[in-house]
DNA sequence: TACGTATATTCAGTACACTGTCAATATGGC
DNA sequence: GCCATATTGACAGTGTACTGAATATACGTA
């Protein structure tokens, strides 16, 4: 057996949590004056690179639940930063754009959010921030068919 | 700098949001028959290794919100699993106890928990899954202090 | 003892996150 | 052209997470 702790303080789960609970936080305290969530940058900056995406498509490519999904939108579009206007070729979906408003505040916080990372990965030396990013990475696309909400790019679509 | 990225799908954050995904995920498919959360696992383990603690300092011990721990307090009451008792010695107090089925249900999910953990570093090399799991500590315990609801050893509370 | 401050808990409000369900619409096979 | 099936988006229900306010109690100090 590798790694059976039964101490909670060293199961991979729960600093996991804790580590999302401190990126979070670190994520408001910089975006607080924007108010603004990591959920709805993620959101906004892929809205912003893929114009036109339906909400599906736009869960799959940040790797969130569809339904949750649904109420950020809405709270994008009340703050009037995405527009959501009917496809031409299909009735049933509407299409993501980012306001002119959107796309001025990404480009406003965008220099918060770079902050937040490096405060991240600050408490670790050089080598260890890349190793840190490495592994998660690894495990986060190791584990993608897992999830309910599994990251796919674009094309992987048809 | 280091670590520059503008790409979402490398920034900490969002990796981490997407590896915590994965973990709940994961123990709610190993636990779902014990209608368990992980939130309410480390509540119940924690609670076991230090009997009659109150909610403030439970919520030290494992990192917990203060506020949302009530309702997690609420939900393992509701299904007999803990007991809220007055404090002796401080009338604002309620301490909180394993009931015997709150302690047989922690010795039956036990090998489920510990799976998950297993299951969430598996596509790792053995030394990458300590290594990760070191530097996860390294940035949970460095970043403490940030937190509203940083964590403390009980010793710590004087 | 009276007071100010710190602590223990609860509650209201907002934002995720996931499950499951439902209606409307698309689409592929026939 | 029709139908089985899939997809898109909405909604309800539960559980977590954090903020801020309210209430009750404890405690140190003047």
């Amino acid at each position: 057996m590798n790694l059976p702790k039964v101490d909670l303080h060293e199961m991979p789960g729960h600093l996991i949590r804790r580590v999302h609970q401190i990126s979070t936080a670190l994520f408001s305290a910089e975006c607080a004056t924007y108010d603004l969530t990591s959920v709805q940058y993620a959101a906004l900056a892929m809205i912003r690179q893929h114009p036109d995406v339906d909400a599906t498509r736009l869960s799959s490519l940040i790797a969130f639940d569809r339904s949750t999904l649904g109420g950020v939108l809405d709270r994008l579009e009340a703050k009037s930063w995405i527009s959501r206007h009917a496809s031409p070729s299909d009735r049933r979906a509407r299409l993501l754009r980012l306001t002119p408003t959107g796309k001025s505040l990404l480009k406003r916080v965008e220099p918060a959010v770079l902050r937040v990372q490096q405060r991240m990965l600050e408490p670790l030396s050089i080598e260890d921030r890349l190793t840190v990013v490495q592994l998660l990475a690894k495990l986060a696309n190791a584990h993608n068919d897992l999830l309910s909400a599994p990251l796919r790019t674009l094309s992987e679509k048809e």
